[in-house]
DNA sequence: AACAATTGCAACCGCCATGTT
DNA sequence: AAACATGGCGGTTGCAATTGT
């Protein structure tokens, strides 16, 4: 019954990887792969004296091809904030929609940076759900299951612009103008609806209030409006971070 | 220049879901 | 069905680098 233990802890190497360490691996796996058993890799890849674990670790977050390190964008920090705001810290989700960064690289950075930035910004975050639970479904109808107070915005794909957030009172209303780009009308926090939600079903004819601003700076972005996403989020930011 | 404090991040730890025996 | 290994994940730690005094 059972199989024997993954490696021994005791003799197994911890600690930074050597650069020799990092080319007997990366070597390794692009020759033959990981072989879908981590476990057994270090053994099969000669004498690497490192638990899979480690490994497997060191191979995602750092010597896979294409891996992103440093120099995150003003894009990417929206995304992760918004998605952060949304799902919490499921990092492994947030990751799926940065190609190219890792899960340990987006925790990092928010721990270090961007919880900072946008403090007082995430006002609603997302209890953690189960493992490997599928993500609630948000796409079927208005309102959509809102699980807590968490903001909610639609995942994409998705045909027509539409933004559900519920907007949190304690920073009190204030219009935000995006000059040229829409107009000056705004949604106030006593437009929500009963369900907790506002609809704002085209954006582009609005200027946002409060969080609801910063949700659709996320939203547009998401929705491949750089431009307009960007020019929101700038000013978004000039009023949080001044 | 020397030391302390802070920051950034790689890597480890432990938990949980799933797969295997 | 039960017991255990494994993979994957998020939280946390430890240390090197950087910054401040």
């Amino acid at each position: 019954m059972g199989r024997a233990p993954c490696c021994d802890k005791a003799s197994v190497k911890k600690g930074h990887w050597s650069p020799e360490e990092d080319k007997q691996l990366k070597e390794y796996i692009e020759k033959h792969g990981h072989g879908g058993n981590w476990i057994t890799l270090p053994r099969r890849a000669g004498r690497l004296n490192r638990c899979g674990k480690s490994c497997r670790l060191r191979w995602l977050n750092y010597l896979k091809p294409n891996i992103k390190h440093g120099c995150f964008s003003g894009d990417e920090d929206w995304i992760i904030a918004n998605l952060y705001a949304s799902i919490g810290s499921r990092w492994s989700v947030i990751a799926s929609h940065l190609p190219g960064r890792t899960d340990n690289d987006i925790k990092n950075y928010w721990n270090t940076k961007l919880k900072k930035k946008f403090s007082g910004l995430i006002v609603a975050q997302a209890p953690r759900r189960a493992r490997r639970k599928p993500a609630a479904n948000c796409t079927g109808g208005f309102p959509p299951s809102l699980d807590e107070a968490s903001p909610v915005l639609l995942p994409l794909p998705i045909t027509e612009p539409q933004i559900l957030f519920p907007l949190p009172s304690q920073y009190g209303n204030f219009d935000l103008t995006v000059p040229d780009l829409v107009g000056t009308s705004s949604i106030n926090t006593d437009d929500q609806n009963p369900s907790g939600c506002t609809t704002v079903d085209h954006p582009e004819s609005y200027s946002y209030t409060g969080d609801a601003a910063a949700a659709a700076a996320a939203a547009l972005l998401q929705f491949n409006m750089e431009e307009y996403g960007a020019a929101v989020w700038s000013s978004v930011e000039a009023m949080y971070l001044q």
